[in-house]
Order: structure tokens, then C-alpha cells, then sequence
DNA sequence: AACAAAATGGAATTTATATTCCAGACCGTT
DNA sequence: AACGGTCTGGAATATAAATTCCATTTTGTT
């Protein structure tokens, strides 16, 4: 009954779901895809949670088991729930683990920046004016056309805007200034700009503000700080002060604003 | 019914725990010593498990849980399996609930998203694999070009990793497809490609992927899980998981890591 | 387009587990 | 030692979960 290969460790468990996975039906790989990025779940979850998870019926993710090599469910939760031993260890323990191997490995960096990004994460909640926000979304709301302007180190955020728009079937435009192409004309009464920059502002995004304003059009700017030159031209300010890694901004924050911005105009329309 | 005070936190159960085993009749006392020094065990285990462990009937144990002021063993468990895993709530239905009621204020939403992204990058530390990372960065510390392809909603990671690259002063080549152009030719022996893709994974990539291995070129590859079908190309993979609502990604996590190979890569060059 | 094989969803069934109940044991008090 | 109360063990019951089964759909092949 039993299949010759059960695997008995968490370790035989990855290489086992990595050998089936290359050739999966539909379903089984949806189980497959759950199971490997909440493995840890497995011990504290039933089958219709983990179904629901993979989004897939109970039954097929009882199939799952079984070409794992198990009899059934109950069997491979008993594999995860003997391992759990003494329980993870909390996310501040595993910070300082991680630290201290430092200067051996990379993964000593991945615990900063990931505190960087959790820090700016939650400076961006108290910090976040939901007036201005509200405001901005209704001016994107109201545009025929947005077009998305962010060079250099902006240039992540801007694409990444560019994408959810274009996903929530809003009209929106990427300034990628690809040839030095502006095509700064393609700016017309009725639309909004939605500009991203961080000191030092890129030239050629605070003269494509510049034009803008000089012809009435609502610009909205995701910026670095609320003193910005950028006022005085006239945009609606959106700021975000990010935590700094060394001379590495984590963007974690600012694509939260972005994605927000994009969702809430885009349900808004 | 239910006491006034059933604990919600791992806290206050520890609280709650040595308040009320001041006084406690012989067998409650066992219970209540057990569960103090096993409280980890709680999540995984039955009642019937507990009571041997505490060496009392599941009758006694039970009456533990009510007089820690539970309806039962179950609801005492809950608490345990959903501090387990640090409250990964449910997006996918969340999401739903949010097109319902659009027009509420977008701070809202960002509180929304700050979580989804600090779920995010509290995962990333738990499912880090340290040698998979040095891996990836020896072998990019030895290319003498980088070669970084990554389109759709990976194109904003691509594009910061080509900022950083830059700025840390390594040799590497975004590769947008600008006019179709596939510079697949630009990729030399002694180069490396490093690819971001998440399923569903875009042909331009997964090709750009299959020709550099023909080539024997080795291939990093940022994606979303390890059962890929990317690992057949014989590509080097880091997975990382995001808390991810269809179409909305949050990036904290794979940005995360994408500096982090920037940085170790520039350093080590 | 027609067919066979494989995969899937949902309900039915089986099994495991939690929970309740109560008769009897124990304990402190008079 | 007799009584009230509390505590305990074990079996009986209720509940929830795992597992199986099969009709239907999907997929791949000729």
C-alpha cells in the first residue's frame, strides 16, 4: 500500500515536491505551489484550509498527498507536526540570527533591508494624510488620461504604477522618455499627470511637471518630503519618507502609496 | 456562556496561566505545569495527546481549558495555530470585500497594503535560504555582465536592479525589449543572466532563460516558488512568496531581496 | 470531430477527535 | 465516622475532519 518513496524529512519533502512538480496537472501543481511557499502551515492546518489555500477541493489535495507518497493527509501533517519542535522562532530572533552571520553571508543583509522596509512600512502609516490622499485620488479619478512620469531611481514605482493601472483597465501612459522621445504633447486638457521623484529631482521630470501646470493640467507627485521645490510648482504633494540601508532606499513604502493610489482610483472609476 | 476573560494573546494566556494556578485542585495543577513548560505543543497536538503528556484523563484537560476560561480544547488551540503562523490573513477574500465598499477613504487602504507588505517581509526571513543566496551572488560576482530580464509585473524589480547595479558600479544590461529588440546575441560566455519572473511567466523571459542555458550561460532566477517549471531550464532559483491579491502584488519582499543581491554582488566584485 | 484517458468537483462514508455526563472516589469539617 | 462538597476517571455522545467514490468535465490524440 504504502509507496516505496515516502519522504521523512522536511528535506526529502522539498526534493519530492520539486521531482513531482515537473510534470502536474493543473490542480495538483496549484497544491504543489501552496504547500511549497506554506510549508509551515501544514502542521496547524486541516485539508479544507490547505484546499481553500491552494484554492482547489479537498479531494484533489488528497490526491496531492498521496502521490507525495503518503496514505492520506493525516500522514504527511504528521511528518511537519514531529518536526515542529519547539515552534519557530519569533520574527525578532530570527532578525538577530540572521545578523549575525553578517559578513559571511548575504543573508545577513536580507535581515537589514527587510527591517528597513518593515520600519518604513510603519512610519508610512502614521505618517500618511488621508486628506491629501483622498485628494489625489480624486484628481486621478477624474482624468481621462494619466500620465506616468519617474526617471532613475523613480523609474521601479513608475512602471510598477503603470502596470496596476493598466490592470484595473484605467487609462494610464509610462514617460519612459525611451529616444528622448518626450512626448510631452500627448498631454491633453482633461488628463493628470502622476509624477514620482526623490531629491535630486530629475530635470527632465520637474520640466514635465513644469509644462504641465503651465497649461492647467492637475498634477499629483510622489515625493521624498513635503518641502519640496515641487510646491511651489504647483502639484499636489503625496510624501513618504522611506528608511535608508546604507545609501540603499528600500522602495517598500512608496509602492505601498503606488499601489494604494492605482486600487483606489481604479475602483474609483 | 463564554467567561469573561478568554486570553487572545500568547501573552495573556501567560498570564492568565499563573494567575489562576495559584489555586488549583492536584490533576489541574498537572494540566496547567504541562502546558507552561509545552506551550508550543498546544497548536500541534490533541487533547488526548495533552492529557497522557500531562499524565491526566482528556476529561480533566478539558476542564483545564474551560477554567482558562475557553469554551474547549478547539478554541484554546486556535489561539495557538493562528499565532503560529503570524496572521497571514486572507487577501484573496479581503480583496473582494474591498470592491464592495470602493468608496471609503483610500487610508484605509494603505493600512491594508502596509500589512500585506510587513507579511510579506516577516515570511521572507522565515523562508530565506542563505545558500541558495551566496550561491546566486558568487555566481553573479563572477559574470563580467549582467544580463537582467524581467517584463510585466517583474519589470519594476528589473529596473531597480538595474539602478542598483549601476550605482554600485557593476557591469549590467537591463534588457527592456524595447522595439522587440531581443539583444539575446549581447550575452557572452563569461556573462550571467539574472531573471525576474513570476507565473504566469512571460514567453520573452522563460526564452531568454531557454537560450542563454543552451549556451551554457548560467542563470539566476528571481521567481515566486520553487516548484517552477523554470528549474528544468537548469536555472538557479530564489523564490520568494508574497502575500499576493490577484493582480496586486505587493513588491516589499522580492525588492527586498533584489537589493540584497545588488549590494553583496557589489561588494564582493 | 470522435474517442479514450486523465483529471476534477462534490457528495457520501468512515474515522478520529472533542466534548459531555455521571457514578464513584476523595477530602475537609463537624 | 458521617456528611457535604469537590474532584476524578472512564464511557457515551456529538462534532468535525479525513478519506473514498463516482458522475461529470476536461484534455490530448487520431
Amino acid at each position: 500500500m504504502s509507496e516505496p518513496q515516502a519522504p521523512g524529512t522536511a528535506k526529502e519533502f522539498e526534493d519530492k515536491l520539486i521531482e513531482i512538480s515537473l510534470a502536474l496537472p493543473k490542480r495538483l501543481r496549484q497544491c504543489a505551489q501552496y504547500v511549497a511557499a506554506n510549508q509551515d502551515r501544514i502542521a496547524v492546518s486541516t485539508v479544507a484550509e490547505m484546499a481553500e489555500g491552494a484554492g482547489v477541493q479537498p479531494s484533489a489535495f488528497m490526491r496531492f498527498c498521496q502521490i507525495m507518497g503518503f496514505s492520506g493527509f493525516s500522514e504527511m501533517q504528521r511528518l511537519f507536526r514531529e518536526s515542529y519542535v519547539g515552534g519557530w522562532p519569533d520574527y525578532t530572533t530570527r532578525l538577530d540570527h540572521l545578523r549575525e552571520k553578517g559578513g559571511e553571508s548575504a543573508a545577513g543583509l536580507v535581515a537589514e533591508f527587510v527591517e528597513a522596509g518593515r520600519a518604513s512600512l510603519e512610519n508610512l502609516l502614521k505618517t500618511v494624510n488621508p486628506q491629501e490622499l483622498d485628494a489625489a485620488v480624486s484628481i486621478l479619478a477624474k482624468a481621462e488620461m494619466i500620465h506616468i512620469m519617474g526617471l532613475r531611481r523613480s523609474f521601479p514605482v513608475a512602471s510598477y504604477l503603470a502596470y496596476a493601472f493598466e490592470k484595473m483597465n484605467v487609462p494610464a501612459i509610462l514617460h519612459d522618455t525611451v529616444g528622448k522621445l518626450d512626448n510631452r504633447n500627448a498631454v491633453r486638457s482633461g488628463d493628470a499627470v502622476l509624477a514620482v521623484t526623490f531629491s535630486p529631482y530629475s530635470d527632465e521630470t520637474v520640466e514635465f511637471i513644469t509644462a504641465a501646470r503651465a497649461r492647467d493640467i492637475p498634477v499629483v507627485a510622489l515625493t521624498d518630503t513635503t518641502v519640496s521645490q515641487l510646491r511651489k510648482l504647483g502639484a499636489m504633494l503625496i510624501s513618504v519618507s522611506e528608511v535608508d540601508f546604507g545609501a540603499f532606499r528600500s522602495l517598500s513604502a512608496t509602492l505601498c502609496i503606488a499601489i494604494t493610489l492605482a486600487v483606489a482610483v481604479g475602483t474609483k472609476k
